[in-house]
DNA sequence: ATTCTTACA
DNA sequence: TGTAAGTA
């Protein structure tokens, strides 16, 4: 399997999500509402995140903890396109169910690994410093 | 036990 | 954003 295949592999419900990004459900939930990911949906109407997905809500968290509202965070990050459009594949499953075994420390670890393979270079490194003046 | 949507302090 | 309510 691909990697970029694998990075848009929709696993992890909200609840392990929140551990991995500290962020609340609401506001992962108000994030989705806003475009900036768009998670997948099981038969039963539960959200299920990608690597991706993890990784932008790691931005707009990075984002918001400097002041940075909801436009703003727009702006930068741009609405999402096409991520996790990925469908609920048995392996997808599969691996869901592996990750909800896993302890804190293990997510935490494998989230650390994912995002050093990831192709990154821009998102991360412009957010500090000056571009928070723009908005507020 | 978890998550989902809607609505309101 | 937090949280309560009523479900799935």
């Amino acid at each position: 399997m691909s990697d970029e295949l694998r990075r848009n592999l929709a696993l992890f419900p909200i609840g392990i999500v929140q551990k991995l990004t500290e962020l609340t459900p609401r506001q992962i939930r108000y994030y989705e509402q806003h475009e900036l990911i768009k998670p997948t949906r099981t038969e039963g109407n539960q959200r299920l995140f990608s690597f991706n997905d993890v990784e932008r809500l790691l931005e707009i968290k990075k984002l918001i903890d400097q002041g940075i509202n909801m436009a703003g965070v727009k702006k930068m990050l741009g609405e999402t396109e096409k991520f996790s459009e990925l469908p609920v594949t048995e392996e997808a499953k599969q691996e869901a169910q592996k990750v909800k075994e896993l302890t804190d420390q293990e997510l935490h670890d494998l989230l650390k690994q994912e995002l050093m393979l990831g192709r990154h270079g821009m998102s991360s490194s412009l957010i500090r410093g000056e571009l928070s003046r723009f908005f507020h």
